[in-house]
RNA sequence: GGACCCUUAGCCAAGUGGUAAGGCACGGGACUGCAACUCCCUCACCGCCGGUUCAAAUCCGGCAGGGUCCUCCA
């Protein structure tokens, strides 16, 4: 398994810190709104990344938050005169059922800020006794200069941030590079805290979440390319303040989404929900059609395109599906033939290499192609058995969820009608049952 | 202004030194009671100009166009 370590901007041979075993953090939504199909990316890609992981044998842990306290949060509560939990709670329900319809897994640790604040305030209280931090009037700043290497990550120079930074309107920091851990503020949801009443900073509640729920550096950390500065960069340099290590070993990356080679954003007014998305999972296909690190651009027609594919995939597993149910045997077989085994080859090859989703549709798209041609020979079942085996390993590594159901025997008799209406040449009773087994999903 | 990235057929998209995967669309065939599905065939001087090399889409330099980050952002 090789993956490309934005820390060090090279494709590296994953190490897991324990044997068997990957404990990964992606950073999660801040709950105000419904996700977007941008937000959608990284999860469906780390579901993706899950799910390779636990069919090669590892163990995975899998930890993403959720942002429940924000100024965000706080504004849309306002705007909405609700709750701010209320809120919250709200828009991680949604989020919730948004990953279902995309078919991602929900059983993972999803630790929340507003659960987490005694450990976030000890956090901050540690950097400040390690003056790594200091306070004023209530505030606290992470002393950015005191981390020597800070801006590896992001490939930014200390010396460059300074000259480029905006003009700071807060003459509290020793530094204008220096970040908020803490917030003094009564405005919204606030917490007692031994520096003030107010709020965490959020590149703080990430790091502090790890350092409780891993106790220890992790292997992965994923997110969006947009959060390795400054979000990602200040994560690392509080860990190393407090812990001397890097946070992770290897720090993964996704590419932005666009909509019709525009930025997505509210403002613009092009945001598209996932919610409002019909087609979950040729949205899913169609994110993991390109590359990760790739910058992926959306437009209507273009995604039709998924569309279709998806239903060519779709089509051709339940034709194939149809013709073991229809015979009661479907079973678990060895896969030997040397052309499965050479498409299921190169599907791990390329999964393997820095989670080539796209090269792995392409192997997934030969399978297709194997089994549309077997299907109009006389194969044997324990060849469609092997097809249909290898398919169901491609589609359930890339979490694309295909409705197979066995036939009632009422549809059996059904569909043998169907047959027998055609050998007869009564073609007006054979297409009225025809379209009978499309209503019911059988054809 | 600073940092970085991208440019492969009509469209989407792999490929990071050995002579262009795959898909969609188009065109030509085949199959079929009619459809749908499916199958076969066809379809690229890799943005432009130089350089390095026996060999470059792949490395280096320049130019053009597009984008991201530097501020909340997945």
């Amino acid at each position: 398994m090789r993956i490309y370590n934005s820390y060090k901007d090279q494709v590296e041979e994953f190490i897991p810190i324990h044997e068997n075993q990957v404990n990964m953090y992606v950073c999660g939504p801040t709950v105000y709104n419904y996700i977007h199909i941008g937000n959608a990316r990284p999860v469906i890609f780390f579901d993706t990344v899950r799910r390779f992981f636990e069919a090669k044998g590892y163990h995975v842990k899998f930890v993403s938050n959720f942002t429940d306290v924000d100024d965000k949060i706080i504004q849309k509560a306002k705007d909405d005169h609700l709750d701010e939990m209320v809120v919250a709670n709200h828009y991680i329900d949604a989020f919730l059922k948004d990953l279902e319809g995309l078919n991602c897994k929900t059983d993972y640790i999803k630790p929340r800020v507003t659960h987490y604040m005694g450990h976030i305030e000890n956090f901050i209280k540690e950097l400040v006794d390690k003056g790594y931090a200091y306070t004023i009037h209530g505030d606290v700043y992470f002393r950015v200069e005191k981390i020597k290497d800070y801006g590896i990550l992001s490939n930014r120079q200390i010396e460059d941030l300074k000259s480029g930074a905006r003009i700071d309107i807060n003459p509290d920091k020793e530094s204008p590079l220096d970040f908020t851990l803490w917030k003094k503020t009564t405005e919204g949801l606030n917490f007692e805290s031994p520096f003030s009443k107010g709020r965490p900073g959020w590149h703080t509640e990430c790091v502090a979440m790890i350092d409780d729920v891993f106790g220890e550096k992790i292997d992965i950390h994923g997110g969006g390319a947009d959060l390795k500065f400054p979000h990602h960069e200040n994560e690392i340099a509080q860990s190393k303040a407090l812990h001397n290590h890097g946070l992770a070993n290897y720090w993964m990356h996704n590419g932005r989404v666009s909509i019709k080679d525009t930025k997505m954003s509210k403002s613009l007014g092009n945001v598209i929900l996932v919610k409002d998305v019909e087609d979950k999972m040729p949205l899913r296909y169609f994110l993991l059609s390109t590359h990760y690190r790739s910058p992926l651009n959306y437009d209507d027609e273009g995604f039709q395109m998924y569309v279709k594919e998806f239903e060519k995939l779709e089509s051709s597993l339940k034709q194939l599906f149809r013709k073991l149910d229809l015979q009661d045997q479907i079973k678990q077989v060895d896969i030997e033939n040397h052309e499965i085994k050479q498409i299921l080859k190169d599907f791990d090859d390329a999964l393997e290499e820095d989670f080539n989703t796209a090269n792995a549709i392409t192997a997934l798209q030969s399978l297709l192609k194997v089994i549309n041609v077997s299907i109009r020979k006389k194969e044997s079942n324990d060849y469609y058995n092997q097809l249909n085996q290898a398919a169901h390993y491609m589609i359930g590594i890339l979490g694309l969820k295909v409705k197979l159901e066995p036939m009632s025997q009422n549809d059996r008799e059904m569909y043998h009608q169907w047959e027998l209406a055609r050998k007869n040449k009564d073609f007006k009773l054979a297409d009225q049952l025809r379209n009978e087994l499309t209503e019911r999903g059988i054809l």
